[in-house]
DNA sequence: TGCGCTTATATTCTCATTGAGTATAATCGG
DNA sequence: CCGATTATACTCAATGAGAATATAAGCGCA
């Protein structure tokens, strides 16, 4: 039956299988001081990425291998992202197709050895619209809402115009609607077809209209879609201790899932839930760091991971 | 800065940019008489799938022309699952590695023009343990159950064996657990872990050990991936619609949503959120198939895509 | 016609969860 | 010992989920 079905595969017209260079890169995302770190090579707004080579065993010990190259950082948490393969990606080459698979990974950035050629940079650096935690950033109905008006208002027919309207209002929580942390990929896509990020206007002269730091070739939309990832995850499995210390308090972990979320949480329903499902314990230490009443400290219950999907694990993010 | 990161991430040593097999695969689901079905390549056990060429434009029309062409079936709606890469993938041939770019699509039987080539299996013939909706089927404790035991109770040491027993009865819902449809690839890939499956002890003489058609290469698993991806998907985000003729009863799509989930669905709580999200509107007809009162039909309502990620529309699948 | 069968639709009643606000406890620096 | 600061505990209303029951509208057939 193997035979047979690998025939069919294989002989068919048109089949010619041409072969592809394989990309590996990472997001690995850590915590710096209450703010969500992307590792990136040197200062060159760049993810650590390399080849697929017939050494890796697999495309993620492939990733790990390039990663802890280039950065000197050993990665632990990791998870696939998704497969680009525009054919307009690396830009002129077109003569060998590349795609680029991509990897979500999770550490802390006490693990990195030496600094080396690496480099945490916020990723609010490359999107500024996306942190919520002191409110609305102005940018949003200032510049935002206007330039993505006005793009709306380009389109031919009417429809168009009313469409764009509307996934830019859902997108970014225009007219009253409720802001979504999860649609930062969405975000970004539609600010690049808008030509509103710099990577849309590549080989133009004009500055880029919207602030924000770009990336080399697509490692923007890579990144966002790691944030998007990321954000709607920490909602229903336990990630987040993943960028915990061992010990920890209730307040530091309410910081880190406020971080990753670009938004403030409620704080005694995070307490809350966090103990209602059990995902913690106590230490029996207790952090005497700030003013104020020393707070316990606790360590994640690593149990929970084998206790099934955590049904409900919902996150309580504040609302407007 | 474009070319400079360029630079930095090819001129390094040890990259040979070895050259790879694209194959894209396709997990092709509709709906037939209630029972979810699964597109395949005449009877050999082997979803439509086919090789990235040149002259595909990119990963998503590659794999709507391979699919196409060995189907007759044009897709709608899809999504990309997953990219698999095991080097033991193929078998033997280990000079060129392939890697399998998995889509899962959404569609209706009705859209196929001729049977042609093509022919749609239950998944549920591949995934017999899956269906819960008649209850737990018997060969969950019956076979399962007590194979899965000696699995575990095969490892070295008695850690192992904890965990292994840990796994298995929060997978299939052993020691009154509840059953999580979500597990679908969890399960699968436990039971090829412990050699229950035929695609774990391809080469062996012996029968396989547990009842479930098996399919070519890692075709199963690439299934498998889908229909956990679609069951936990239909929760909260309305794509079931994909599957449905333009007009239904409520009771047609309860029936379907239960169908891709494996188990019923409490029929006055579905009705209420279905009516509560306003995910459909009413065509003004009734359908008069059945005996019983005739039930007023629905058709989708579009505008719900574009309303955000349609927050909360939780499907209220009946516990135990 | 009307009775029973079947399915559709509406209503009600808990109980758990969620969002939000308020109160009390413990430490520190003066 | 006071007030600033942070931690922890408790309360309350609104909402949503699960489950059960009641009523409506067709059909077939005596």
């Amino acid at each position: 039956m193997d035979d047979r079905a690998k025939r069919i595969r294989t002989n068919r017209p048109g089949g010619k299988a041409d072969t592809v260079k394989v990309d590996l890169t990472a997001v690995v995302v850590a915590l710096s001081d209450n703010e969500p770190c992307v590792l990136t090579i040197g200062q060159t707004d760049t993810l650590p990425s390399g080849p697929l080579a017939l050494e890796h065993r697999s495309l993620q010990s492939g990733l790990r291998a390039w990663v802890e190259e280039q950065t000197g950082h050993p990665l632990g948490y990791i998870e696939q992202l998704y497969t680009f393969a525009d054919r307009d990606r690396a830009g002129t080459e077109l003569e060998q197709r590349v795609i680029s698979i991509s990897y979500l990974a999770l550490t802390r950035k006490e693990h990195a050895a030496a600094p080396s050629r690496s480099c945490w940079q916020s990723w609010y650096d490359y999107f500024p619209w996306e942190d919520h935690r002191a409110g609305t950033p102005p940018m949003v109905s200032d510049v935002l809402r206007p330039r993505l008006i006005e793009w709306a208002d380009g389109a031919d027919d009417g429809a168009t115009r009313l469409e764009r309207r509307r996934r830019a209002a859902i997108a970014f929580g225009f007219d009253e609607r409720p802001w979504n942390e999860d649609l930062a990929l969405k975000r970004y896509e539609l600010l690049y077809e808008a030509a509103l990020v710099e990577e849309a206007m590549r080989g133009s002269v004009l500055p880029p209209p919207v602030r924000g730091k770009s990336m080399v070739a697509d490692h923007r939309r890579i990144l966002a879609t790691g944030i998007a990832r990321l954000r709607s995850k920490i909602k229903y499995r336990p990630v987040v201790f993943e960028l915990m210390p061992p010990a920890f308090t209730l307040l530091q972990l309410q910081r880190t899932v406020e971080a990753l979320a670009g938004r403030l949480i409620h704080k005694s329903n995070f307490r809350r839930l966090i103990e209602q499902h059990e995902l913690v314990e106590e230490t029996g230490d207790t952090a005497t760091e700030t003013g104020g009443r020393p707070a316990k400290l606790y360590r994640f219950r690593h149990a929970v991971l084998e206790e099934g999907e955590v049904a409900g694990a919902k996150l309580p993010l504040a609302r407007g």
